[in-house]
DNA sequence: TGCACAATGTGAGCTTATCTCACATTTGCA
DNA sequence: TGCAAATGTGAGATAAGCTCACATTGTGCA
Protein backbone atom coordinates (compact mmCIF):
# COMPACT_ATOMS: atom_id res chain seq x y z
CA UNK A 1 0.00 0.00 0.00
CA UNK A 2 2.75 2.22 0.35
CA UNK A 3 5.13 1.88 -2.51
CA UNK A 4 5.67 4.45 -5.21
CA UNK A 5 4.22 7.24 -3.23
CA UNK A 6 6.82 9.47 -4.71
CA UNK A 7 5.96 8.88 -8.13
CA UNK A 8 2.25 8.40 -7.83
CA UNK A 9 0.92 11.55 -7.35
CA UNK A 10 0.82 11.90 -11.19
CA UNK A 11 -1.06 9.01 -11.76
CA UNK A 12 -4.64 11.03 -11.54
CA UNK A 13 -4.24 11.13 -15.23
CA UNK A 14 -4.00 8.15 -16.29
CA UNK A 15 -7.04 7.33 -14.63
CA UNK A 16 -8.54 8.53 -17.69
CA UNK A 17 -7.12 6.11 -19.85
CA UNK A 18 -9.07 3.84 -18.03
CA UNK A 19 -12.43 4.07 -20.57
CA UNK A 20 -11.72 1.94 -24.28
CA UNK A 21 -12.07 3.75 -27.08
CA UNK A 22 -14.70 5.70 -28.22
CA UNK A 23 -16.40 2.82 -29.83
CA UNK A 24 -19.17 1.17 -28.00
CA UNK A 25 -18.53 -2.36 -28.04
CA UNK A 26 -14.84 -1.33 -26.56
CA UNK A 27 -17.18 0.57 -23.67
CA UNK A 28 -18.67 -2.07 -23.21
CA UNK A 29 -16.39 -4.43 -22.87
CA UNK A 30 -13.68 -2.14 -20.93
CA UNK A 31 -16.98 -1.67 -18.69
CA UNK A 32 -17.12 -5.40 -17.89
CA UNK A 33 -13.60 -5.83 -16.84
CA UNK A 34 -14.01 -2.96 -14.23
CA UNK A 35 -16.44 -4.89 -12.92
CA UNK A 36 -14.73 -7.89 -13.07
CA UNK A 37 -11.38 -6.37 -11.34
CA UNK A 38 -13.70 -4.09 -8.40
CA UNK A 39 -16.00 -7.63 -7.88
CA UNK A 40 -12.29 -9.64 -7.63
CA UNK A 41 -10.82 -6.80 -5.24
CA UNK A 42 -13.99 -6.84 -2.70
CA UNK A 43 -13.82 -10.31 -2.75
CA UNK A 44 -10.13 -10.25 -1.73
CA UNK A 45 -10.24 -7.83 0.65
CA UNK A 46 -13.14 -9.43 2.36
CA UNK A 47 -11.40 -12.31 2.92
CA UNK A 48 -8.11 -11.04 4.30
CA UNK A 49 -8.15 -7.43 4.47
CA UNK A 50 -6.99 -4.35 1.56
CA UNK A 51 -3.48 -4.95 2.69
CA UNK A 52 -2.90 -8.19 1.98
CA UNK A 53 -4.81 -7.85 -1.30
CA UNK A 54 -1.85 -8.05 -4.23
CA UNK A 55 -2.16 -6.41 -7.63
CA UNK A 56 -0.70 -9.42 -8.84
CA UNK A 57 -3.49 -12.06 -7.42
CA UNK A 58 -6.26 -9.03 -8.79
CA UNK A 59 -5.17 -9.34 -12.00
CA UNK A 60 -4.41 -12.94 -12.13
CA UNK A 61 -8.25 -13.58 -11.30
CA UNK A 62 -9.72 -11.26 -13.41
CA UNK A 63 -8.45 -12.80 -16.39
CA UNK A 64 -6.16 -9.93 -17.12
CA UNK A 65 -2.17 -9.04 -17.34
CA UNK A 66 -1.15 -6.82 -14.09
CA UNK A 67 -0.28 -4.27 -17.22
CA UNK A 68 -3.87 -4.45 -18.56
CA UNK A 69 -4.63 -3.61 -14.33
CA UNK A 70 -2.90 -0.96 -14.33
CA UNK A 71 -4.34 0.55 -16.93
CA UNK A 72 -7.78 0.64 -15.20
CA UNK A 73 -6.57 1.69 -12.21
CA UNK A 74 -3.42 3.98 -11.62
CA UNK A 75 -2.33 2.42 -8.41
CA UNK A 76 -3.68 0.25 -5.51
CA UNK A 77 -5.56 3.07 -3.79
CA UNK A 78 -7.26 3.61 -6.66
CA UNK A 79 -9.01 0.42 -6.25
CA UNK A 80 -9.72 0.93 -2.94
CA UNK A 81 -11.12 4.44 -3.96
CA UNK A 82 -13.22 3.16 -6.25
CA UNK A 83 -14.46 0.54 -3.80
CA UNK A 84 -14.75 3.12 -1.18
CA UNK A 85 -16.97 5.51 -3.83
CA UNK A 86 -19.45 2.79 -4.64
CA UNK A 87 -20.16 2.32 -1.19
CA UNK A 88 -20.77 5.57 -0.85
CA UNK A 89 -23.43 6.05 -3.15
CA UNK A 90 -25.72 3.08 -2.19
CA UNK A 91 -25.59 4.15 1.19
CA UNK A 92 -26.61 7.83 -0.46
CA UNK A 93 -29.40 6.05 -2.15
CA UNK A 94 -30.39 4.50 1.15
CA UNK A 95 -30.97 7.52 2.99
CA UNK A 96 -32.12 9.58 0.59
CA UNK A 97 -34.75 6.78 -0.42
CA UNK A 98 -35.60 6.32 3.30
CA UNK A 99 -35.59 10.24 3.84
CA UNK A 100 -38.03 11.04 0.80
CA UNK A 101 -41.61 10.85 1.83
CA UNK A 102 -41.09 12.30 5.31
CA UNK A 103 -43.52 15.09 6.35
CA UNK A 104 -44.05 15.29 10.43
CA UNK A 105 -41.20 14.67 13.31
CA UNK A 106 -42.73 11.06 13.78
CA UNK A 107 -42.10 9.93 10.07
CA UNK A 108 -38.77 10.86 10.32
CA UNK A 109 -37.88 8.78 13.67
CA UNK A 110 -39.27 5.52 11.73
CA UNK A 111 -37.87 7.08 8.24
CA UNK A 112 -34.51 7.54 10.15
CA UNK A 113 -34.77 3.54 12.57
CA UNK A 114 -35.36 2.22 9.35
CA UNK A 115 -32.36 3.65 7.49
CA UNK A 116 -30.07 2.92 10.08
CA UNK A 117 -31.35 -0.48 10.21
CA UNK A 118 -31.20 -0.99 6.02
CA UNK A 119 -26.91 0.65 6.76
CA UNK A 120 -26.67 -2.13 9.85
CA UNK A 121 -27.81 -4.92 7.49
CA UNK A 122 -25.51 -3.66 4.36
CA UNK A 123 -23.07 -3.79 6.77
CA UNK A 124 -23.44 -7.51 7.63
CA UNK A 125 -24.16 -8.62 4.33
CA UNK A 126 -21.04 -6.79 3.09
CA UNK A 127 -17.92 -7.66 5.51
CA UNK A 128 -15.56 -5.48 2.86
CA UNK A 129 -17.07 -2.51 3.65
CA UNK A 130 -15.70 -2.62 6.56
CA UNK A 131 -12.19 -3.59 5.51
CA UNK A 132 -12.32 -1.03 2.44
CA UNK A 133 -13.28 1.64 4.93
CA UNK A 134 -9.91 0.61 6.66
CA UNK A 135 -7.96 0.80 3.17
CA UNK A 136 -8.98 4.67 3.10
CA UNK A 137 -8.17 5.56 6.46
CA UNK A 138 -4.21 4.82 6.17
CA UNK A 139 -4.49 7.77 3.29
CA UNK A 140 -5.08 11.67 3.62
CA UNK A 141 -6.93 11.96 -0.10
CA UNK A 142 -8.94 9.05 0.70
CA UNK A 143 -9.89 10.19 4.33
CA UNK A 144 -11.13 13.40 2.88
CA UNK A 145 -13.26 11.95 0.84
CA UNK A 146 -14.88 10.01 3.77
CA UNK A 147 -15.19 13.48 5.59
CA UNK A 148 -17.28 14.70 2.42
CA UNK A 149 -19.55 11.73 2.02
CA UNK A 150 -20.89 11.92 5.90
CA UNK A 151 -21.20 15.55 5.30
CA UNK A 152 -23.22 14.79 2.13
CA UNK A 153 -25.25 12.22 4.57
CA UNK A 154 -25.53 14.86 6.99
CA UNK A 155 -26.97 17.21 4.89
CA UNK A 156 -29.31 15.13 3.44
CA UNK A 157 -30.59 14.23 7.30
CA UNK A 158 -30.37 18.30 8.14
CA UNK A 159 -32.19 19.40 5.25
CA UNK A 160 -34.94 16.79 5.97
CA UNK A 161 -34.56 17.98 9.56
CA UNK A 162 -35.11 22.12 9.01
CA UNK A 163 -38.09 21.67 7.32
CA UNK A 164 -40.45 19.83 10.12
CA UNK A 165 -38.05 22.25 12.69
CA UNK A 166 -38.48 25.77 11.26
CA UNK A 167 -37.35 27.24 15.23
CA UNK A 168 -34.10 25.48 15.16
CA UNK A 169 -30.90 26.53 13.95
CA UNK A 170 -30.16 25.45 10.75
CA UNK A 171 -26.56 25.62 11.59
CA UNK A 172 -26.22 23.52 14.93
CA UNK A 173 -28.49 20.94 12.94
CA UNK A 174 -26.11 20.91 10.49
CA UNK A 175 -23.26 20.05 13.14
CA UNK A 176 -25.53 17.63 14.75
CA UNK A 177 -26.43 15.42 12.15
CA UNK A 178 -22.66 15.60 10.61
CA UNK A 179 -21.54 14.64 13.64
CA UNK A 180 -24.29 11.63 13.90
CA UNK A 181 -23.84 10.45 10.30
CA UNK A 182 -20.32 9.91 10.86
CA UNK A 183 -20.96 8.13 14.51
CA UNK A 184 -23.46 6.16 12.49
CA UNK A 185 -20.65 4.65 10.93
CA UNK A 186 -18.80 4.32 13.52
CA UNK A 187 -21.02 2.17 15.33
CA UNK A 188 -21.65 -0.20 12.63
CA UNK A 189 -18.25 -0.99 12.28
CA UNK A 190 -18.60 -1.34 16.23
CA UNK A 191 -21.22 -3.62 16.02
CA UNK A 192 -20.19 -5.70 13.49
CA UNK A 193 -17.61 -6.85 15.70
CA UNK A 194 -19.46 -7.72 17.91
CA UNK A 195 -21.57 -10.79 18.70
CA UNK A 196 -24.40 -10.51 17.15
CA UNK A 197 -26.71 -9.63 20.19
CA UNK A 198 -24.51 -7.14 21.85
CA UNK A 199 -24.25 -5.65 17.73
CA UNK A 200 -28.27 -5.70 18.11
CA UNK A 201 -28.24 -3.62 21.54
CA UNK A 202 -25.35 -1.23 20.16
CA UNK A 203 -27.41 -0.35 16.86
CA UNK A 204 -30.41 0.04 19.10
CA UNK A 205 -28.65 2.04 21.75
CA UNK A 206 -27.20 4.42 18.67
CA UNK A 207 -30.95 4.80 17.31
CA UNK A 208 -31.97 6.17 19.96
CA UNK A 209 -29.01 8.49 21.45
CA UNK A 210 -29.16 9.66 17.46
CA UNK A 211 -32.89 10.51 17.64
CA UNK A 212 -32.98 12.53 21.06
CA UNK A 213 -30.09 14.42 19.90
CA UNK A 214 -31.62 15.87 16.33
CA UNK A 215 -35.20 15.81 17.48
CA UNK A 216 -34.36 17.91 20.49
CA UNK A 217 -34.89 21.67 21.09
CA UNK B 1 2.90 -2.95 5.96
CA UNK B 2 2.03 -5.85 4.37
CA UNK B 3 5.34 -7.92 3.55
CA UNK B 4 6.45 -10.53 5.43
CA UNK B 5 2.82 -11.68 6.85
CA UNK B 6 3.47 -15.26 5.90
CA UNK B 7 6.60 -15.39 8.68
CA UNK B 8 5.69 -13.09 11.30
CA UNK B 9 3.37 -15.37 12.74
CA UNK B 10 6.42 -16.72 14.57
CA UNK B 11 7.47 -13.07 15.21
CA UNK B 12 5.69 -12.88 18.74
CA UNK B 13 8.68 -14.89 20.64
CA UNK B 14 11.29 -12.25 19.32
CA UNK B 15 9.77 -9.74 21.48
CA UNK B 16 10.90 -11.12 24.82
CA UNK B 17 14.75 -10.60 24.01
CA UNK B 18 13.99 -6.77 23.98
CA UNK B 19 15.39 -6.14 27.76
CA UNK B 20 18.67 -6.63 27.92
CA UNK B 21 20.75 -8.94 30.22
CA UNK B 22 19.98 -9.61 33.61
CA UNK B 23 22.50 -7.06 34.60
CA UNK B 24 21.05 -3.20 35.49
CA UNK B 25 23.01 -0.88 33.38
CA UNK B 26 22.28 -2.74 30.22
CA UNK B 27 19.17 -3.07 31.06
CA UNK B 28 18.85 0.45 31.36
CA UNK B 29 20.27 1.54 28.16
CA UNK B 30 17.66 -1.26 26.45
CA UNK B 31 15.08 0.76 28.08
CA UNK B 32 16.40 4.09 26.63
CA UNK B 33 16.28 2.77 22.79
CA UNK B 34 13.16 1.70 22.93
CA UNK B 35 12.62 5.14 24.29
CA UNK B 36 14.07 6.69 21.39
CA UNK B 37 12.75 4.07 19.01
CA UNK B 38 9.62 4.77 20.01
CA UNK B 39 9.60 8.82 20.17
CA UNK B 40 11.09 8.97 16.34
CA UNK B 41 8.46 6.72 14.94
CA UNK B 42 6.05 8.52 16.77
CA UNK B 43 7.42 11.77 15.12
CA UNK B 44 7.58 9.99 11.21
CA UNK B 45 4.08 8.59 11.63
CA UNK B 46 3.01 12.07 13.43
CA UNK B 47 4.63 13.64 10.07
CA UNK B 48 3.91 11.02 7.15
CA UNK B 49 1.36 8.57 8.33
CA UNK B 50 2.53 4.90 9.71
CA UNK B 51 2.70 3.40 6.06
CA UNK B 52 5.20 5.80 5.27
CA UNK B 53 7.48 5.31 7.94
CA UNK B 54 9.89 3.70 6.61
CA UNK B 55 12.15 1.28 9.46
CA UNK B 56 15.19 2.20 7.31
CA UNK B 57 14.51 5.77 8.99
CA UNK B 58 13.27 4.65 12.73
CA UNK B 59 16.65 3.08 12.84
CA UNK B 60 18.58 5.88 11.38
CA UNK B 61 17.35 8.58 13.26
CA UNK B 62 17.34 6.18 16.31
CA UNK B 63 20.84 5.79 15.97
CA UNK B 64 21.13 2.27 15.68
CA UNK B 65 21.16 -0.36 12.36
CA UNK B 66 18.15 -2.08 11.51
CA UNK B 67 19.52 -5.62 12.80
CA UNK B 68 19.29 -4.22 16.21
CA UNK B 69 15.89 -2.41 15.74
CA UNK B 70 14.62 -5.53 15.25
CA UNK B 71 15.94 -6.98 18.08
CA UNK B 72 13.68 -4.63 19.90
CA UNK B 73 10.40 -4.80 17.85
CA UNK B 74 9.88 -8.31 16.15
CA UNK B 75 7.97 -6.31 13.15
CA UNK B 76 6.59 -3.06 11.94
CA UNK B 77 3.16 -3.39 13.57
CA UNK B 78 4.79 -3.97 17.18
CA UNK B 79 5.65 -0.71 17.16
CA UNK B 80 1.96 0.39 16.14
CA UNK B 81 1.20 -1.79 18.69
CA UNK B 82 3.08 -0.28 21.43
CA UNK B 83 2.53 3.24 20.35
CA UNK B 84 -1.38 2.55 20.60
CA UNK B 85 -0.81 0.64 23.93
CA UNK B 86 0.87 3.71 25.39
CA UNK B 87 -1.89 5.86 24.13
CA UNK B 88 -4.44 3.66 25.48
CA UNK B 89 -2.55 3.81 28.84
CA UNK B 90 -2.93 7.59 29.18
CA UNK B 91 -6.34 7.74 28.10
CA UNK B 92 -7.49 4.89 30.57
CA UNK B 93 -5.62 7.03 33.31
CA UNK B 94 -7.36 10.26 32.32
CA UNK B 95 -10.72 8.36 32.76
CA UNK B 96 -9.69 7.08 35.69
CA UNK B 97 -8.46 10.07 37.22
CA UNK B 98 -11.25 12.41 36.38
CA UNK B 99 -14.24 10.09 37.61
CA UNK B 100 -12.10 9.22 40.67
CA UNK B 101 -14.06 11.40 43.27
CA UNK B 102 -17.58 11.26 41.39
CA UNK B 103 -20.20 11.06 44.14
CA UNK B 104 -23.68 12.68 42.73
CA UNK B 105 -25.04 12.83 39.38
CA UNK B 106 -24.07 16.06 38.96
CA UNK B 107 -20.37 15.58 39.48
CA UNK B 108 -20.61 13.07 37.01
CA UNK B 109 -21.65 15.40 34.30
CA UNK B 110 -18.91 17.87 35.34
CA UNK B 111 -16.32 14.74 35.47
CA UNK B 112 -17.50 13.26 32.18
CA UNK B 113 -17.12 16.61 30.57
CA UNK B 114 -13.89 17.15 31.65
CA UNK B 115 -12.50 13.99 30.76
CA UNK B 116 -13.46 14.65 26.96
CA UNK B 117 -12.24 18.17 27.49
CA UNK B 118 -8.72 16.47 28.13
CA UNK B 119 -9.14 13.92 25.63
CA UNK B 120 -9.87 16.49 22.93
CA UNK B 121 -6.81 18.43 23.97
CA UNK B 122 -4.68 15.28 24.14
CA UNK B 123 -5.79 14.30 20.42
CA UNK B 124 -4.75 18.17 19.20
CA UNK B 125 -1.48 18.16 20.96
CA UNK B 126 -0.57 14.66 19.50
CA UNK B 127 -1.83 14.34 15.82
CA UNK B 128 0.49 11.12 15.95
CA UNK B 129 -2.41 9.35 17.96
CA UNK B 130 -4.68 9.63 14.84
CA UNK B 131 -2.41 8.03 12.68
CA UNK B 132 -1.03 5.85 15.42
CA UNK B 133 -5.02 4.60 15.10
CA UNK B 134 -5.25 4.13 11.29
CA UNK B 135 -2.53 2.20 11.65
CA UNK B 136 -4.10 -0.45 14.04
CA UNK B 137 -7.22 -0.13 11.53
CA UNK B 138 -5.85 -2.86 8.98
CA UNK B 139 -4.45 -5.46 11.07
CA UNK B 140 -7.23 -7.84 12.93
CA UNK B 141 -4.96 -8.47 15.98
CA UNK B 142 -4.66 -4.45 17.10
CA UNK B 143 -8.17 -3.70 16.30
CA UNK B 144 -9.28 -6.39 18.61
CA UNK B 145 -6.72 -4.25 20.75
CA UNK B 146 -8.72 -1.22 20.22
CA UNK B 147 -12.34 -3.04 20.80
CA UNK B 148 -10.99 -3.85 24.16
CA UNK B 149 -9.40 -0.52 25.34
CA UNK B 150 -12.95 0.94 24.29
CA UNK B 151 -14.93 -2.15 26.30
CA UNK B 152 -12.66 -0.79 29.66
CA UNK B 153 -12.81 3.09 29.05
CA UNK B 154 -16.65 2.17 28.62
CA UNK B 155 -16.09 -0.40 31.89
CA UNK B 156 -14.70 2.77 34.02
CA UNK B 157 -17.53 4.96 32.96
CA UNK B 158 -20.64 2.12 33.56
CA UNK B 159 -18.77 1.50 36.92
CA UNK B 160 -18.92 4.42 38.07
CA UNK B 161 -22.59 5.28 36.90
CA UNK B 162 -23.56 2.00 38.73
CA UNK B 163 -23.09 3.28 41.50
CA UNK B 164 -25.28 6.35 41.38
CA UNK B 165 -27.93 4.84 39.45
CA UNK B 166 -28.54 1.81 41.04
CA UNK B 167 -32.05 1.36 39.70
CA UNK B 168 -30.74 0.92 36.30
CA UNK B 169 -29.99 -2.25 34.65
CA UNK B 170 -26.45 -2.62 34.25
CA UNK B 171 -25.99 -4.58 31.37
CA UNK B 172 -27.68 -1.85 29.47
CA UNK B 173 -25.45 0.49 31.07
CA UNK B 174 -22.54 -1.46 30.46
CA UNK B 175 -23.47 -1.32 26.90
CA UNK B 176 -24.38 2.35 27.06
CA UNK B 177 -21.16 3.26 28.35
CA UNK B 178 -18.76 0.60 25.67
CA UNK B 179 -21.06 2.71 22.41
CA UNK B 180 -20.21 6.28 24.18
CA UNK B 181 -16.47 5.78 24.70
CA UNK B 182 -16.03 3.85 21.24
CA UNK B 183 -18.17 7.21 19.90
CA UNK B 184 -16.04 9.31 21.83
CA UNK B 185 -13.18 8.10 20.01
CA UNK B 186 -14.32 8.61 16.61
CA UNK B 187 -15.80 12.25 17.77
CA UNK B 188 -12.33 13.20 18.30
CA UNK B 189 -10.75 12.15 14.93
CA UNK B 190 -13.74 13.86 13.31
CA UNK B 191 -12.77 17.04 15.63
CA UNK B 192 -9.50 17.54 14.91
CA UNK B 193 -10.07 16.71 11.40
CA UNK B 194 -12.09 20.19 10.67
CA UNK B 195 -11.68 23.38 11.59
CA UNK B 196 -11.34 24.44 15.36
CA UNK B 197 -14.42 25.84 15.60
CA UNK B 198 -16.29 23.09 13.80
CA UNK B 199 -13.89 20.73 16.43
CA UNK B 200 -14.82 22.75 19.22
CA UNK B 201 -18.88 22.62 18.58
CA UNK B 202 -18.71 18.82 17.51
CA UNK B 203 -17.28 17.85 20.36
CA UNK B 204 -19.29 19.94 22.74
CA UNK B 205 -22.36 18.00 20.38
CA UNK B 206 -21.01 14.99 21.15
CA UNK B 207 -21.20 15.81 25.22
CA UNK B 208 -24.59 16.48 25.38
CA UNK B 209 -25.62 13.86 23.79
CA UNK B 210 -23.58 10.73 25.65
CA UNK B 211 -24.38 12.44 28.64
CA UNK B 212 -27.93 12.71 28.29
CA UNK B 213 -27.57 8.41 27.25
CA UNK B 214 -25.65 8.38 30.10
CA UNK B 215 -27.44 9.74 32.28
CA UNK B 216 -31.08 8.68 31.36
CA UNK B 217 -33.92 6.31 32.58
C1' DT C 1 44.85 -9.13 34.60
C1' DG C 2 43.52 -12.14 30.93
C1' DC C 3 40.37 -15.46 29.00
C1' DA C 4 35.98 -17.77 27.67
C1' DC C 5 31.56 -16.97 26.68
C1' DA C 6 27.16 -14.73 26.43
C1' DA C 7 24.69 -10.75 24.94
C1' DT C 8 24.18 -7.33 21.73
C1' DG C 9 25.10 -4.77 17.39
C1' DT C 10 25.77 -4.65 12.29
C1' DG C 11 24.54 -4.21 7.43
C1' DA C 12 24.75 -6.74 3.03
C1' DG C 13 21.45 -9.11 0.88
C1' DC C 14 17.07 -12.05 0.40
C1' DT C 15 12.23 -11.93 -0.54
C1' DT C 16 8.34 -10.01 -2.29
C1' DA C 17 5.45 -6.26 -3.23
C1' DT C 18 4.02 -2.23 -6.45
C1' DC C 19 4.38 -0.32 -10.68
C1' DT C 20 6.68 0.67 -15.62
C1' DC C 21 7.68 0.30 -20.38
C1' DA C 22 9.07 -1.57 -24.72
C1' DC C 23 6.85 -4.52 -27.50
C1' DA C 24 2.94 -7.66 -29.32
C1' DT C 25 -1.85 -8.13 -30.39
C1' DT C 26 -6.37 -6.72 -31.47
C1' DT C 27 -9.75 -3.53 -33.13
C1' DG C 28 -12.07 0.05 -36.06
C1' DC C 29 -12.39 1.83 -40.41
C1' DA C 30 -11.03 3.08 -45.48
C1' DT D 1 -7.13 -6.10 -47.11
C1' DG D 2 -4.08 -2.80 -44.84
C1' DC D 3 -2.81 0.44 -41.45
C1' DA D 4 -3.12 3.37 -37.43
C1' DA D 5 -4.84 3.61 -32.86
C1' DA D 6 -6.17 1.41 -28.92
C1' DT D 7 -5.41 -2.16 -25.86
C1' DG D 8 -2.94 -6.08 -23.81
C1' DT D 9 1.38 -8.28 -22.04
C1' DG D 10 4.85 -9.67 -18.65
C1' DA D 11 9.83 -9.33 -17.70
C1' DG D 12 12.05 -6.41 -14.98
C1' DA D 13 13.12 -1.89 -12.26
C1' DT D 14 12.65 -0.17 -7.77
C1' DA D 15 12.08 -0.31 -3.03
C1' DA D 16 10.45 -1.86 1.48
C1' DG D 17 10.34 -5.33 5.32
C1' DC D 18 13.01 -8.47 7.35
C1' DT D 19 17.04 -12.15 8.15
C1' DC D 20 21.36 -14.04 9.32
C1' DA D 21 26.22 -14.84 9.50
C1' DC D 22 29.55 -12.36 11.52
C1' DA D 23 31.70 -8.52 14.48
C1' DT D 24 31.79 -6.04 18.72
C1' DT D 25 31.01 -5.33 23.42
C1' DG D 26 30.31 -6.58 28.04
C1' DT D 27 30.48 -10.10 32.20
C1' DG D 28 32.11 -13.46 35.42
C1' DC D 29 35.90 -16.16 36.91
C1' DA D 30 40.83 -18.15 37.64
Amino acid sequence: MAKRQSTSDTGAKHHDMRRGARITPTQKRSRERMERILSVATELIAATGSDAMRMSEVAERSGISIGSLYQYFPDKRAIIAALAERYHETSRACISEDLADVQTLGQFRDAFSALIETYYQLFLEQPAMRDVWSGTQADKTLLDIELLNSRENGDLVASTLAKLMPAADEAALATKAFLVMSLGEATMRLAISVTPEEGRLIVETYKRMALKELTSK
